[in-house]
DNA sequence: GCCAACGTTGGC
DNA sequence: GCCAACGTTGGC
């Protein structure tokens, strides 16, 4: 099994609205390399739900894969936000998976805090200047960020 | 609100 | 195919 995070921005869809929803395709994404990310994840895998563009961004919870790689429908519509002229129903070019809501961390792991781990040093979310919406997780790290959601807050 | 990093666009 | 200009992301 794969590990994953997937950012978002709470005020555009948080955690809590996944609760809520239970499943939700993960649309909009319009970034290659992320895109390219969603195509290599398998039903059963597990993310981190990820709150970005906030005073504190921090890992909030876990969620699962439900659905692998089907088109993104948002790009075929016109009054969508994410439409692209150059995906279409024939010929899409972007993809999404459906994630579905598995439980919120025992408490949130901030990214200063993850910054502070050195374990962490190689995550790929904590290199300068990154910014894939959905990018991979490596085991280890995804057991770190675990152990720390169980620790109590310094 | 600022700005660095990065992706994309378009002129040549 | 190069690269400058521009837009976006996202931490701070």
């Amino acid at each position: 099994m794969r590990h994953w995070l997937f950012k978002s921005e709470p005020h555009a869809y948080s955690f809590d609205d996944l609760q809520r929803d239970g499943t939700t395709p993960w649309s909009g994404v319009r970034n290659f390399q992320a895109r390219n990310n969603m195509l290599e994840m398998r039903a059963g895998d597990l993310g981190f739900f990820y709150h970005s563009s906030i005073a504190e961004p921090a890992a909030v919870g876990i969620c699962e894969v439900v659905r692998e790689g089907y088109p993104d429908f948002t790009a075929f519509d016109k009054k969508s936000e994410y439409y692209d002229r150059k995906s279409t129903p024939e010929k899409p070019l972007w993809q999404m998976v459906d994630v579905r809501f598995v439980e919120p961390l025992a408490r949130p792991v901030t990214l200063a805090e993850m910054r502070e781990e050195p374990r962490l040093m190689g995550m790929a979310l904590l290199k300068r200047g990154q910014r894939l919406s959905v990018q991979p997780v490596m085991p280890s790290e995804w057991k770190i960020i675990l152990e720390l959601s169980r620790r109590a807050t310094a």
